[in-house]
RNA sequence: GGGCCUAUAGCUCAGAUGGCUAGAGCGCGCCCCUGAUAAGGGCGAGGUCGGUAGUUCAAUUCUACCUAGGCCCA
């Protein structure tokens, strides 16, 4: 036989399993396969009898394609709902969309330009409506090419009318519980789009203010006041300068547009306070800040008197003060809320323009007074200012104050400033009427923070401080709105008292039309269909209404999904085992929800919720349109596949911010092909094994290749608790770990010789084999979640499946019959000596040697005088010649090692003629030195040998074809 | 200003109750193989574990403060 004929006498690998994974062409053929086959569907059939688990899908907004940050959302949650299936479990997921609110009824808006205020607001709505929808359907799309497993066909609306009547019934029951009142209240106020905001809805961005300091007088004409200063004399002359107009108390502010609404001056009661006298001025501020509002307002400090305690007291709730430019006396009052961080330790206080202010003006019964509109134009009550712009106003304010004398500074500041999330402009603070919801009402808020500590499990754990926190210092929920895309608050107005009000028979009237025809019909069916017959005014005894025409706040809409999706779909459960979402919903879903669920449910509407950190671009920056860096995934997907896209997230930790850029893609990508390229090895060595014919069971195993199965099951176990705890980096870097480094660079090298040259049904094959079988059952169920696509690809190569698609399966099973502690630890410390002979080949190879190990053998000596190290390798030096892939390895006499110790001479390294030799690190007691391998090179197998020339192939090989023929 | 969090090799991540020369994969450098080949293997160089002070026989690991960054709030 010629020498290059024996390579037909090897069973070497041989697979169809494309090398290259060609993703985005091959994935969409995949998915319209799943498609096809109804494989969400037919999952949840198979696991019809097994115990639920639900994923509340919070719904993204229907506006925009899918970027980076949706896309890590969604793929985020489908890892967790694969995961939880191949755990067993039944899980159903219903993806939802949000379809109501401004960003898409500004869009619509701007699109139709002058149009759209001819529009009525039925025309308006049905155009969002079909805006909405148009982007429902791209991200539909985007979504499932994600790989993302759902009911697609049936995702949750909240544009849908039953969703609409479920929202409703919902304000219904909260409203017959109380929660729910109207009142006026100052609330965050977009002038610009002429709407209060939610919490959530409000961004904190830099803006420069005017800062003035403004002197109110004290009231020179009032009766005698309680002496101010302690002694006497101060005393006496601090009446003196009150008398004549030159007693003034200080306050700091950065809205001069809010001084025509004050309506008294706050004090803290922990803090002292000093009169100081400047020029002909007494001024008066906390006596912490004398020195810095000195300085800032330029002004010589001749004396300085101390407050009395007493005499503060005693100003509690008295007009002592005069506003300092309209014809009014404002009290001076004390509230918690006054700091001496900054300013002069008093605050400025008008209860129209401030939520503090608001409480403290309620507790001294002042007035709510708000001389601006809806447009931020004063009114008629601003006097003199009426018509202006509370922004343009400022300087015109700050002009009268320095002419009359009370401006003692005026500068600017750069600040954190609340501005309208989606127009961008900043807002005001203005009491107008809305709807609330009580948050302290019925143990509200005591309930929800009970849930948040007691029940609910947040991951990452430091979650649950953050909105607990949150949660202990929220205002009331402002639920209504003045806008026209929204599910309508049923309000009634009377047409006699003008009182608004809702009442519970209207609103089963609403619901069930609502439910029919959807909510529309507010605007569309005349006040009657709605009021009935019977409806009087419960104030006034009117019988005539008009509608009122305010929305619910969105988040209220997205806060109801746990009631009517949760709630209403027979696949499905109450509470939802998880919420999954960026911790930006701390503020938003995930807080709208609880509020509404503790407050209609007393409880939680989640068991546990997950929450991650944004994705932020390569050098850290937010993505946004404005940056020019904001990913969609559709473009990501379609240049590298949306496997590599899930691998990406699934690699890094997604608790805190995560950088994803081009680096990280690259990174990925490559542990892609190598994971890809590791399948298709073990696919192709697999081409003629049936494991229900061919596996060993391990006690007919190699002792190598057992230990090998040891390392799978430590990766199972560590990646199903992995799994377990969304934990999903310490999955994709434990298997990136074994797939490496225990499958290609060991076991795959050792084993080679095995697979390639041993008679196709050895043992020794058939173990190899059996190693390479089980690691792939193994791997391709594990990365299943994470990868769906290549996973289904790959299984569908694999040799004796059990099922249609890898996604029925459940994860690998445990084998705890492969446990043999005493041989892990053996091979451990072979697989530490081969570490050390590897270096020595090494140092062979540097020299020019050899080149392939095979050309070499392999002396190991001991220098342990009991031998006890050398059992080690007893019977086992054609196990430890495989696993160093040399062509022999032989025991040294004692004599000769001890040649070689005093040639090392605790050096780590010598080489003389024809040899290269070193201490092992990891056992010192042995040495270890090599040789070129002597004889010649097996034409078959390329072992070298030592034969009579007559003889073509080395031993093995001519046993082995023997057998064969 | 307040609350919560993060900070380990160029990158992505490990490092339990504090304890030997801090690990892995990728990347990088050098080399090998050509029967996984637009593959595969070996060896190696990279870290004062954000900084400072403290507790301790001993700190990446505990405490305080600081710096940088993030989210939320005022």
């Amino acid at each position: 036989m010629a020498h290059n004929d024996y390579k037909k006498t090897l069973t070497l690998p041989r697979t169809d399993f494309p090398m290259k994974a060609n993703l985005p062409e091959r994935e969409p053929q995949m998915l319209h396969r799943w498609q096809e086959s109804g494989l969400y569907r037919e999952l949840l059939r198979q696991r019809a009898a097994a115990p639920g688990w639900v994923l509340h899908d919070g719904p993204p907004y229907a506006n925009g394609r899918v970027h980076f940050g949706t896309a890590l959302n969604k793929i985020l949650k489908d890892f967790i709902v694969r995961s939880r299936a191949m755990m067993g479990l039944r899980t159903p997921y219903v993806p939802g969309w949000d379809c109501h609110g401004m960003p898409i009824e500004h869009q619509v808006v701007r699109e139709l330009g002058a149009k759209a205020r001819s529009m009525t607001k039925v025309e308006l709505r049905r155009r969002c409506r079909a805006w909405a929808e148009r982007w429902i359907e791209v991200q539909r799309q985007e979504f499932q090419r994600l790989g993302v497993l759902g009911d697609w066909q049936n995702p949750y609306l909240t544009l849908s009318f039953d969703y609409e009547a479920a929202e409703i019934r919902i304000l219904k029951q909260l409203l017959e519980q109380g929660f729910i009142y109207r009142a006026l209240m100052p609330v965050y106020w977009c002038i610009d789009c002429r709407t209060a905001l939610a919490e959530a809805e409000v961004e904190y961005r830099e803006r420069n203010s005017p800062s003035i300091y403004v002197a109110f007088p004290f009231d020179a004409s009032g009766a005698e006041q309680t002496a101010l200063a302690a002694r006497p004399e101060e005393a006496a002359v601090l009446e003196e300068a009150r008398r004549q107009g030159r007693l003034f108390a200080v306050i700091w502010t950065t809205t001069p547009w809010t001084l025509p609404a004050n309506l008294g001056v706050c004090l803290n009661p922990g803090l002292e306070y000093v009169v100081l006298e400047s020029g002909e001025r007494w001024y008066m501020v906390a006596a912490v800040l004398a020195d810095a509002f000195a300085a800032v307002c330029g002004l010589t400090i001749a004396r300085r008197v101390a407050v009395a305690e007493a005499a503060l007291k005693a100003l509690d709730g008295k007009s002592v003060l005069c506003h300092p430019f309209v014809e009014r006396k404002v009290p001076v009052m004390f509230a918690e809320h006054v700091t001496a961080d900054s300013g002069t330790g008093l605050v400025h206080t008008a209860p129209g323009h401030g939520h503090e202010d608001f409480i403290v003006g309620k507790a001294y019964g002042l007035s709510v007074l708000t001389p601006v509109d809806g447009a931020g134009s004063f009114t008629a009550e601003a006097g003199k200012y009426a018509g202006l712009n509370v922004f343009a106003a400022n300087e015109v304010i700050v002009g009268d104050l320095s002419r009359l004398g009370r401006l003692l500074s005026h500068t600017s500041v750069t600040h954190a400033y609340p501005h309208c999330w989606r127009c961008k402009n900043p807002l005001i603070f203005r009491a107008t009427e809305q709807w609330f919801m009580r948050v302290d009402h019925d143990g509200l808020r005591r309930r929800a923070l009970d849930e948040i500590n007691r029940r609910v499990k947040w991951i990452p754990p430091w979650a649950r401080e953050r909105i607990a926190n949150m949660v202990a210092a929220r205002p009331d929920w402002c639920l209504s709105r003045q806008r026209t895309w929204g599910v309508p608050i049923p309000a009634l107005r009377c047409l006699q008292c003008r009182r608004v009000a809702l009442f519970p028979e209207v609103i089963d009237r609403v619901e069930a039309l609502f439910a029919r025809e959807g909510s529309d019909v507010w605007y569309q069916r005349p006040v009657a269909d709605f009021s009935g017959e019977a409806l009087s005014c419960p104030q006034c005894g009117g019988a005539a209404f008009a509608k009122e025409e305010d929305v619910l706040d969105v988040w209220f809409d997205s806060g109801c999904s746990h009631e009517a999706v949760l709630g209403g779909r027979a696949e499905l459960s109450w509470p939802a085992d998880a919420y999954v979402e960026g911790i930006d919903q701390t503020r938003g879903w995930f807080q709208s929800s609880l509020m509404v669920a503790a407050a209609s449910r007393g409880q939680a509407p989640y068991r546990c919720v997950v929450s991650h950190g944004l994705a932020l671009d390569e050098v850290g920056r937010k993505m946004s349109k404005s940056l020019g860096n904001l990913e969609y995934a559709a473009d990501v997907v379609g240049r590298m596949g949306a496997d590599v896209l899930r691998l990406v997230f699934a690699s890094v930790d997604y608790a805190g911010d995560m950088n994803v850029g081009e680096t990280l893609f690259g990174m990925v990508s490559e542990a892609y092909r190598r994971l890809r390229n590791t399948f298709r090895y073990m696919l192709a060595n697999l081409y003629d094994f049936d494991p229900a014919q061919d596996a060993l069971p391990p006690a007919g195993m190699l002792e190598f290749d057992r230990f090998m199965l040891v390392q799978l099951e430590r990766l199972k176990a560590e990646a199903r608790r992995a799994y377990e705890r969304f934990d999903f980096k310490a999955v994709y870097h434990a298997v990136l770990n074994f797939v490496v480094g225990d499958l290609s660079s060991l076991f795959i090298d050792v084993a080679r010789d095995r697979l390639y040259c041993a008679a196709k049904a050895s043992p020794e094959r058939r173990s190899a084999q059996t190693v390479l079988c089980r690691a792939l059952d193994t791997l391709v169920r594990m990365l299943a979640p994470l990868i769906p696509f290549t996973a289904e690809e790959v299984y569908s190569h694999v040799p004796g499946r059990q099922a249609a698609s890898v996604h029925f399966l459940e994860f690998a099973a445990e084998a705890p019959e492969v446990a043999d502690s005493v041989l892990e630890m053996r091979w451990r410390q072979l697989l530490a000596l081969r570490a050390d002979a590897l270096k020595v080949l090494e140092a062979m190879r540097q020299a020019g040697a050899i080149g392939a190990s095979l050309e070499a053998v392999l002396e190991l000596g001991t220098t342990a005088e009991d031998g006890s190290a050398a059992r080690l390798l007893d019977g086992r030096l054609e196990a430890f010649r495989e696993l160093c892939v040399v062509s022999g390895v032989a025991m040294m006499p004692a004599a000769q090692t001890a040649d070689f110790a005093g040639r090392l001479d605790g050096r780590s390294e010598t080489a003389g003629d024809g040899f290269f030799a070193r201490p092992s690190q990891a056992a010192p007691e042995f040495l270890i030195v090599g040789r070129r391998a002597p004889g010649r090179k097996c034409p078959r197998c390329w072992v070298y040998f030592e034969a009579p020339e007559a003889e073509q192939l080395c031993p093995r090989c001519r046993r082995v074809l023997a057998s064969a023929a």
